[in-house]
DNA sequence: GCGACAG
DNA sequence: ATCTTGTCGC
């Protein structure tokens, strides 16, 4: 019997692609949960000795990072990389690397499916041999619902895909600010500069629209340039906000940085082995 | 209409 | 994402 060659899960004709994955970000859009949603909380921030702290759930302790880097002569050769970090020490836990061939290519607003196929599998590795470091919290290398879609539909970045599909609650960290809703490179670095924000390190990025889409955060003191933080799935920006500041030693927080040069390191030595370019 | 656009 | 050296400073 003769069967038609596989089904890639993208198709030759970009526009279809396009079409499709539209309706997928809308069907896994519904199930995304905009608050907190989650068994364990943070630790007791106050000075208070108290004792009741240890009777109820347990605290937030194994927290995630998910990165993707490229071969530099190959970009649709990469590797994927889960790291896990203590919460408190903020030393690593646990890491794993994916070398991946990428069949789908990088489009503005659809990072997602170039990236998140890579990422939840290392997770789902993970919690099929119950790792008992499987994070209770990831944090991502993109946005989350500062996403751009139509006037002000959606918003459904690689940080809500992730979240949602692997039922995590997550949190979407960007180096670089995704046009959204008015939400400019100037417009953003006039907020910044605004007198009454010059003193503060987290600003609302409020669109023309009035939506809040996130923050953009002065996460140390050494960087003018700013990360931006929007919410994933299943935590409220608030929490987000204070996880990523309690996570930052430098500008960017440490699960999404060990995650990223553990994943550069990877791949630099395999350059090394390999050829002689 | 043209350009901008996470990684 | 990646291509890239030195350099100024704690």
């Amino acid at each position: 019997m003769e069967k038609p060659p596989e089904e890639p899960s993208h198709s030759q004709d970009p526009l279809r692609d396009h079409h499709t994955w539209i309706t997928a970000q809308d069907i896994l859009r519904e199930k995304l949960i905009l608050e907190d949603s989650f068994a364990w909380k943070l630790p007791t921030t106050g000075a208070s000795p108290s004792e009741t702290d240890s009777n109820k759930g347990e605290e937030l302790r194994y927290v995630g990072g998910v990165d993707i880097s490229f071969f530099k002569d190959d970009p649709s050769q990469a590797c994927g990389t889960l790291v896990v970090l203590d919460f408190h020490t903020l030393q690593v836990l646990y890491q794993d690397f994916s070398l991946v061939t990428l069949q789908v290519p990088y489009v503005p607003g659809f990072l997602a499916f170039r990236e998140a196929p890579v990422l939840l599998q290392l997770l789902e590795k993970m919690k099929r041999s119950d790792n008992p470091y499987y994070p209770q919290l990831l944090m991502v290398d993109g946005n989350g619902i500062l996403h751009p879609r139509g006037n002000g539909k959606g918003s459904f970045g690689l940080a809500c895909h992730i979240g949602v599909e692997a039922n995590l609650p997550t949190i979407g960290i960007g180096k670089n600010l995704h046009h959204v809703d008015g939400l400019t490179h100037s417009s953003v670095r006039k907020i910044l500069g605004d007198e009454d924000n010059s003193s503060k390190d987290v600003i609302n990025l409020v669109g023309c629209s009035g939506r809040i889409w996130g923050v953009a955060m002065r996460s140390s003191q050494g960087s003018i340039k700013p990360i931006f933080i929007s919410i994933g799935h299943r935590i409220s920006l608030h929490t987000a906000i204070m996880i990523v500041q309690m996570t930052c030693k430098y500008r960017v927080p440490e699960p999404i940085r060990q995650a990223d040069i553990r994943s550069r390191d990877y791949i630099r030595k395999l350059e090394m082995n390999g050829k002689v370019t």
